[in-house]
DNA sequence: GTACGCTACGCAACCGTTTGCGTGCAACGA
DNA sequence: TCGTTGCACGCAAACGGTTGCGTAGCGTAC
């Protein structure tokens, strides 16, 4: 409690008998400052231990120097991977980071907009929940002229800024795999329609059958709502019917160990009787007994590092008041296959 | 683009023919400001969509209506939980939430205090790195009113504000555990001595055996840097001794998860020929085949969300300029044993 | 001697809101 | 009729810093 106020620039400019004005152009080297002012007057700042009010700034500029990042869940590696990808884009620029956890939920994000809105955060970085299917609590940030841009789970509209990921690289590498395996029944353990993802890797599974001419049958896919139960229920049901698959692509990592589960629970063999490919590259596979063949790295890191490269492009564009429109940034990164298993034990 | 300023307070007023600080006082009720009077500003001022301009207020009142958080690494459960319960908490009092995973690095964590004193944060919750043992970089926060709480990472200081966790209550409850089965040589894999859990860890182990009257032989004392290979090391070292223990404490779940795997690979059964007690409680261990007997629930939410209030007292206090000395805001919470283990296989 | 240009600095407005104090006006009591 | 009171509102300063423009003083060229 000693200091109460800081010193400002007020108090440089009586000591020393000159205006505000000339304090505040010395601090930052304004030319038209002779060099004796300027060092007289710098000279003060330091001993006075001067630091500039950015609140000040940030008031008459009307920004923030901060940005919103509006996650589902922190608690899911990928996500925390790609908070610290923000983080460190971030810094170079001098900015902060305000964190908004949606935990999926769709009330809860546009809470998190509407509270950073009030903010005035300079821009929002979103991957949006699973329930998310409308967007215009986004829309309406174009007013205060708030730049958006998603990454990894992003809207289904053609007009946003965004970065996500390709699954078909990744998938293709891990079907190539299973099919030098000797596997020629390979089902599905997809995701609730809702989610922008689930589509996708539909769409993906049928394109990578297709390339290795395997049959498609609607009866080895399933979907699940991601809980713990459903999961169950759809490895359950892939099990029980007349021939089952001898191998799944699964949703992600985290539906992955409920089957896996699942599997062992029947005593069937991980990786013999039933093998399985899936998303997300969990950190913890390695300390697993049972492990996935493979997993397909979505890379949170590249993904949230490059959608904040976006976002800081799209500040500089809402900072210059030329009429122009800023342009839409869309980037599409590969994903790769990573290698876990031992098939057929050990 | 559209509309690049917003209505501000002096548009209602130049609407109406009034003056600012009439609307200003109209906008919050103001009893002196006569009913219709407010009721033609309050509706001006919807229909123009107007939104206080809270960098104006920020300034004006030296507050920025955020706080910071700083955390080594939030793809820890732990620490993502944490934020949880600091979102949480933070929300009633319309803050905002700041964060900086300071990776446990010493150097980033003094960055990013540096960084949040810039940015005037109202106030800072820390847990601190493994590496920190000097606080001068939170010290200097005093300077400028900045209140800081730290939580379960907390410096071995005595001024200071803290929320930290008792283990002694849910190690107790271990070791009742471990010696209702039998085991009465039972070791410590410890931290590194430089964090205060490990010193922690230590005396309660030693008033636990104590409560228990077993002896303490410190050759079944083994210490860890955390790292994955000493983690190794330090388990093959328990293991190695002339009669080595048939049951121990684990500094945490990561730790665990590394000494599970070191007596898998000599074809010891967990929890037959060596039973495990850890802490933290990762969300995991309900999808593995080997689980520790126990882990020992330190309560992040909880921690996090407590320091989240004293913060905010402190921060109420701070606004206060009575000259009084803030008090100091401590509290320990009692941890809790969650029992996982299925003792002597299956 | 006048006109001009350059250097080095000051003046004042501005960003949007809050708030202490002042004041005109009407009602009221004496 | 005059003084008092209270209501409803306006004035202006303040928060800390930036910046366009103005200008005093000086040197220089004609």
């Amino acid at each position: 409690m000693s200091e109460y106020r800081l010193p400002t620039i007020k108090e440089i400019a009586k000591r020393l008998n000159v205006s505000v004005s000339t304090v505040s152009r010395a601090l930052r080297d304004h030319p038209s400052i002779g060099l004796v002012t300027t060092m007289r007057v710098q000279n003060v700042a330091k001993e006075l231990g001067y630091e500039v009010n950015r609140s000040a700034i940030h008031f008459k500029e009307r920004k923030t120097y901060s940005i919103g990042v509006i996650i589902p869940n922190l608690s899911e590696p990928f996500f925390s991977s790609a908070l610290t990808g923000i983080e460190d884009a971030v810094e170079a620029n001098n900015y902060n980071v305000i964190i908004g956890q949606s935990l999926e939920s769709f009330e809860r994000e546009k809470r998190i907009v509407e509270n950073m809105k009030d903010h005035r955060v300079d821009g929002i970085l979103v991957s949006l929940t699973k329930e998310t299917s409308s967007y215009e609590h986004f829309e309406s940030l174009k007013k205060y002229n708030i730049p958006v841009v998603f990454f990894d789970r992003i809207p289904s509209k053609k007009d946003i800024n965004y970065v996500a990921c390709n699954l078909v690289s990744g998938m293709l590498q891990a079907i190539t795999k299973l099919v030098s395996l000797g596997h020629t029944r390979i089902g599905l353990i997809n995701g609730p329609a809702k989610l922008a993802a689930t589509l996708q890797r539909l769409e993906i599974y049928y394109k990578c059958l297709k390339a290795h001419n395997l049959q498609l049958d609607h009866e080895i896919i399933v979907s699940t709502s991601l809980s713990k139960a459903d999961n169950r229920r759809a490895m359950s049901h892939l099990l029980d019917i007349a021939e089952p698959p001898t191998a799944a692509i699964v949703f992600n990592d985290y539906v992955l160990l409920d089957c896996i589960a699942t599997v062992k629970s029947r005593g069937l063999v991980i990786n013999k009787d039933m093998s399985f490919v899936s998303f997300a590259n969990l950190p913890i596979w390695e300390y697993m007994d049972s492990v996935p063949l493979a997993s397909i790295e979505q890379f949170a890191y590249q993904q949230s590092s490059m959608a904040t490269d976006f976002l800081f492009q799209l500040i500089k564009y809402a900072g210059n008041p030329t009429g122009a429109e800023a342009p839409l940034l869309q980037h599409i990164i590969d994903s790769e296959m990573i290698e876990y298993g031992r098939p057929e034990g050990q």
